[in-house]
Order: C-alpha cells, then structure tokens, then sequence
DNA sequence: TCTGGGGTCCTGATGCTT
DNA sequence: TCTGAAGCATCAGGACCC
C-alpha cells in the first residue's frame, strides 16, 4: 500500500436488505412498494423497499403509521431463516475478498482489504468488484460500499450514495470529508446525543473537530473524547473478526397490557425456554439472568441477579426471574415482557471455573474450595470430568476424587 | 404517530473485599 | 481488633445500533 493508504478498510452494506430478498424470492414484488413488518398491532417496519421510501416510509416507524403513509404498500411479515441464509453467501463470500472480516449484522460487514492491491486493484476496483461479486452470488442483490482508511469513514461512506453506491474517501481527505455532514453521522450520536451537541452550537462534524476537547469532554462525558477523534477521521479500531456473545434475551411486547402477576410468568417462561434452548444450542450457559418490563408509559424497568453458578436449564433460569419479579414494586401494567442470560460462559469455561482455574490463563490453580459433589450437582459429571482433565493437561495439582461416578456410571 | 427485538456499551451508585 | 482507602463487582438505568 502506499503512503497515503496505511490501512484499506471496506464496509458492505445491502440495500433494504430483508425488502430485497423477499423482491428476488418473489418476482411479482418487484418494482412495487414493499413493506417488511410484523402483522401486530404494535409492530415496527423492519425494512420498508426503495418503493416505498419516496413515501416517507422507513425503518422503526409504527407500521399503523407506515400503512396510513403508502396504503398501496404490500405487508410481508419477517423469515429471518431466509434472510440468514441469504446473509451466510454473502459473508463467505467476503471471506474470499479477506481474511479479517467483521459480520456487523446480517446484512453489513467490514473487510480489512489492507495489502490486497496486488490481488484486487486499488481501493475503487476492489469496491467494484466487491460489488458485483455480491450481485453475482446473490442472483441479483445489491449492496452499498464505501472504503477509506478506517472503519468509522467507510461506514459513513457506504451510506453517502444508496442504494447501490460505491464511495472511497482517501484517509487524507477523511477529515474534509466529514466536516459538513450532520452530528448525528457521529458514531454513537443518537438522538438525545445529536441533541445534546446542537444545543451546544456544533451542528457538524467540521464544529465538533474544531472545538476544543477538554470543553467537550467535561460537557459530554468520555464519549465527548470519542467524537472529537472521529470528527478528526481518527479511529483505530481493528476490524475484529467474530465476537463472543455476551448476553441472549427474549422479550416480547404484548398486544394487551398486562397486570396479573401468572400472566406474566407465563411470559418469563416462555422467554426462559428459549433462551435455555439457544443457549444450550450454543454450547453456552449464563452467570447472570435479567427481567425487563416496559410500563405503558414506556419506562423501562430492570431487575438482575448473578446466579451461584452458570446455568443453561430454563426451569433455574424461571426461577431466578421469579425471585427478581418479587423485589419489583411496581406492579404493573407492562407492555413488554422479556428475560436475558447474560455474562455468558462456554460449558468448558464452567469446568475451569468449577476448579478454581482462570480461564485464558496457563494454569495457575487458586485454591479449590467447592466439593466434588456440588460441582457434580452444579455442573453434572461431565463438566466435572472435563475440569479434571484440564487439571491433568495443565500439571495442576488437584486431587479430584471420582467417586460419584461410580454411583452412576450412566449419569452426564 | 405512537413507538420491536436483539444486542452492546457506558455511567453512577452501592456494597464487598483486601 | 478496628478503621479507612482503594479497587472491584454488581446492579439499574440510559443511550445507541441494526
């Protein structure tokens, strides 16, 4: 690469992506006003097609709202199934463009293209043919690209032009380029943010990179540090590769409000059978589990616990929201209903845990305190054979006593 | 107009441990 | 044995993103 190009970092974004896939699986959808939104009758768009944006229709409206908006517009509820199906071509092919790929969402992605010149071309031919490759491999779907020297501008570039649009900013003109786009362009400038910086007189970019940092950073908190070196084109992130989950939560909001406490912990079970059933499909279980209402007038309550040991059972889950719905006075009505397991561990993880060792560290036991038969208990016996293993692996000396699983053999 | 679902990260308060 | 400080963990809520 050269100078002026240190890193090539890329940002795919597909074009109304869920309104697409449902135009290319259905051809008498195409070229009409599409929206994708659940059928209830508190529901949000979720993708509204280029058809129907002129209308003023988009994503998060009501869809009472988005109906009133474009009458003419054809409702198709969400297959998720599909969309990720469609998601995984696009992410393997990404795949062949880099080794260091970060999946945003089903539909958006970064790609370190940084040293692939030789391979691809320079920054405007790798955009294109990153383009057309998506195209190909879809059968038709078209995504929006934009490429510069960090992840902050591509981003802000592959939604300058939409739909299929390609933008390069070089990292030279990165902070020229931004200067007269809107504050609420700021990553992690949301509405109350974008706000917040307009009362203070900086309505661009350009003001936020001119003023002074330690006067933001005293008006905004450390996230006024942030803004200041992203409206200089500064961010130095790598593009990460796959993340760890760190929490997985079910919640649904209701088209009744409700007040009965049964009724409720109908849904907390629910909610706990699905997270128990996705977590153990992740091979994961949590140290913590969250209840969340949502009170008519929208304000959110949140109750947690961290539990005595890491569960995927749905039954441990339920009861630990039993338990956190008891300490909330607020007896209602809610509108949404929902549960999380969060400080999520995989199931080998547990075994470390169970000996006392530190994950991610070499081995260096701390003093083990549970006995054998509550981590049997906690954990099952297979766990507990996993940790001993570990134990053996690592040369710890640890003196696990097996018995129990002469009792039966059968067990875990 | 009437506001989803699944996430992440941050902040401030509070209590526990060393 | 008592006390205070510092550091850490936990919790509740807010804001944001897609």
């Amino acid at each position: 690469m050269t100078a002026a190009w240190p890193r090539v970092i890329a940002h795919a974004d597909m074009d109304a992506f869920y309104a697409s896939v449902e135009q290319l699986d259905d051809p008498t959808l195409r070229g009409r006003p599409l929206i994708v939104g659940p059928n209830s009758a508190r529901g949000v768009v979720l993708t509204a097609s280029y058809e129907a944006r002129p209308f003023g229709v988009g994503s998060a409206m009501p869809m009472a709202r988005a109906r009133r908006l474009c009458p003419e517009a054809l409702i198709v509820p969400p297959r998720f199934e599909r969309y990720s199906q469609v998601s995984k071509i696009i992410m393997d092919l990404f795949a062949d463009f880099s080794p260091s790929v970060e999946a945003l969402s089903l539909d958006e992605a970064f790609l370190d293209m940084t040293g692939s010149d030789k391979l691809f071309g320079a920054p405007e031919a790798i955009g294109r043919k990153l383009k057309a490759a998506i195209r190909e491999a879809t059968a038709g779907l078209t995504a929006s690209v934009g490429i510069s020297g960090t992840k902050y501008v591509a981003k802000v570039a592959s939604g300058h032009r939409k739909p299929d649009g390609l933008t390069i900013v070089p990292p030279d003109e990165a902070r020229a380029w931004l200067a007269p786009q809107p504050v609420k362009n700021l990553w992690g400038a949301g509405p109350k943010t974008a706000g917040r910086l307009e009362a203070l007189g900086l309505n661009t970019i350009g003001d936020v990179a001119g003023c002074d940092s330690r006067w933001l950073e005293r008006s905004l908190g450390a996230i006024g540090r942030r803004f200041i070196a992203l409206a200089h084109g500064e961010d130095f992130r790598a593009v990460a590769g796959t993340r760890e989950s760190r929490g997985l939560s079910s919640e649904r909001t209701l088209s009744v409000d409700v007040s009965a406490r049964k009724e409720i912990e109908g849904y907390l079970r629910s909610a706990a059978e699905t997270v128990g059933q996705r977590l153990r499909r992740r091979s994961l279980r949590a140290r913590g589990v969250r209840v969340k209402l949502k009170r008519s007038d929208f304000r959110i309550l949140t109750r947690q616990q961290t539990l005595r040991y890491p569960t995927d059972v749905a039954a441990e889950l339920f009861s630990a929201a039993v338990s956190l719905l008891d300490a909330i006075e607020d007896k209602g009505p809610f509108r949404l209903v929902g549960l999380a397991g969060y400080d999520l561990t995989a199931l080998e993880a547990d075994s470390q845990l169970a000996l006392g060792l530190e994950p991610g560290r070499s081995g260096r036991a701390r003093r083990l305190e549970t006995t054998l038969d509550r981590l049997a208990a906690r954990f099952g016996a297979g766990a507990v054979q996993r940790a001993s293993d570990l134990a053996a692996d690592r040369g710890v000396g640890v003196a696990v006593n097996l018995d129990f699983l002469d009792d039966d053999p059968t067990e875990g």
